[in-house]
DNA sequence: AATGGCGTTCGATAATATCGAACGAACAGG
DNA sequence: CCTGTTCGTTCGATATTATCGAACGCCATT
């Protein structure tokens, strides 16, 4: 007995979460029928988001969307957020210095969540978007985080993960994601050359607390053919010495 | 019998939104104290929320803090609003142009709300952050929104909002507020000096959709030294012609 | 050791969320 | 102009479920 969850606000997070950038609509059937709930559930659920302000109904059609609630207290999350303040400036600068955009993640979940992006001058750009969640295993992001977590849980996210060749540089081989994770850590940095999208390249390196441990990592992204050889020397060095910037503003002393 | 809306839920909500930017952390008895819930009714709604990611627990003082998950969704919201993404690359036109802060607000809930920024060069900045509210009848971009709607929903307004005179300069007097409506309809523009802070300048302009209704506003804003009299001129101009290029793109034929 | 404060767990109870049925509006097709 | 369907909404009975107070265990302080 006792769920240990309370089942109606469980419910009006399934509501929530059924919302997508694909379907940023839903009907009261549409949700009645996905989370196999009754029509009259449903509506009191959604009827108490909507009077919160966390959906809307489109008067046109009477389907519901996000409500701004939701934009309001997401970018009280975010402005709350010690490392994006801290690593803010550092970021902008090295945004100046590469002309490539730059994006700062934390770990979360076994997952990397995009937590700030600054972007570059350059009209070809990488999409991406905050609060976007992606793998470890084959974002440089990801791997400069994941090289510095500790053995156990390093093998305990390869052995969950389901790993999914999204190109054929794509390493899915759990040995060789480890290798290659340790030579992350003698060089410091991570390369992500096009294993996630074709024609994708970036540069990563991680973010440690005044304990030591990583917490966060930052990159510098782009089309491919903008990371030449010779210019690849001057990227590594100044993701490196920002992600060093920002850890020495969490007491990392390194 | 049969409250409107879902107790537990609304109760949710009330703990999420107890959290501010100066309130980022509390404890459970925290919580419960000042909802008049019991510990265990606000112990169970708050295990659910942190299950989900809604909440965290930080380790070192268990303390609550607001979760990554409504960061992520915050930025759904954010990202899937189609004002945001048509006002964009007009925004950022805007701010190369006038190398001032340019903001984007829409109206909800009779106030505006911020959806967009694009900070300007100067290190001088104005504080802003987006989701923030802000009241209609002081600010730039309030003033050029609330100048466009209904006559009944104007005076609806004027007679609910309590007015708040933040500086000497805020107009309180509801015949006054409604004369400079009528002077920002004959202008097409909004200016904002020192009405809601001293020191701040800006100038706003509403945008409408295909049935040239006013959905939002934006505005040009920094410090009143650097809004001087022959910049004024073209700062008008410039954020005239970008509010009405934003409209276009709805469809608005003026 | 003893105290107080806190997060958490437990179980009984009554409140309350849930469901199915029914209503009314909007719409499409004959 | 009806008829049938679909969907959002309302209602009331029912049993599930959220709620509360009490108690536990942990930690820090005295």
């Amino acid at each position: 007995m006792s769920e240990k969850f309370i089942q109606s606000v469980d419910r009006a997070i399934d509501i929530l979460e059924l919302f997508s950038l694909a379907q940023q609509e839903l009907s009261v059937k549409e949700i009645s029928d996905r989370l196999q709930l009754s029509k009259s559930t449903v509506h009191g659920l959604i009827k108490t988001l909507e009077h919160r302000g966390y959906l809307e109904q489109k008067p046109t059609d009477q389907k519901y969307k996000l409500g701004l609630r939701l934009f309001e207290l997401g970018n009280l999350v975010g402005s709350g957020m010690e490392l994006r303040n801290l690593a803010y400036p550092i970021i902008q600068e090295l945004v100046a210095k590469l002309q490539e955009t730059v994006h700062l993640v934390v770990l979360d979940k076994d997952e990397v969540v995009y937590v700030e992006k600054v972007e570059g001058p350059a009209a070809l750009r990488m999409y991406s978007m905050l609060g976007k969640r992606a793998p470890m295993y084959c974002t440089g992001v990801g791997k400069a985080l994941f090289a510095y977590l500790d053995e156990a849980t390093v093998d305990r996210i390869l052995q969950e993960a389901e790993m999914t060749a999204f190109t054929p540089f794509t390493l899915t081989d759990p040995d060789a994601i480890k290798q290659e994770l340790g030579k992350i850590r003698e060089q410091g940095y991570a390369i992500d050359d096009e294993e996630i999208e074709i024609g994708l390249k970036c540069v990563a390196a991680p973010i440690f607390n005044h304990e030591g441990k990583v917490i966060a990592s930052i990159s510098c992204a782009g089309p491919k053919h903008r990371f030449s050889d010779d210019k690849m020397a001057t990227f590594i060095h100044e993701v490196k010495q920002a992600a060093l910037a920002v850890s020495r503003r969490f007491g990392y002393r390194g």
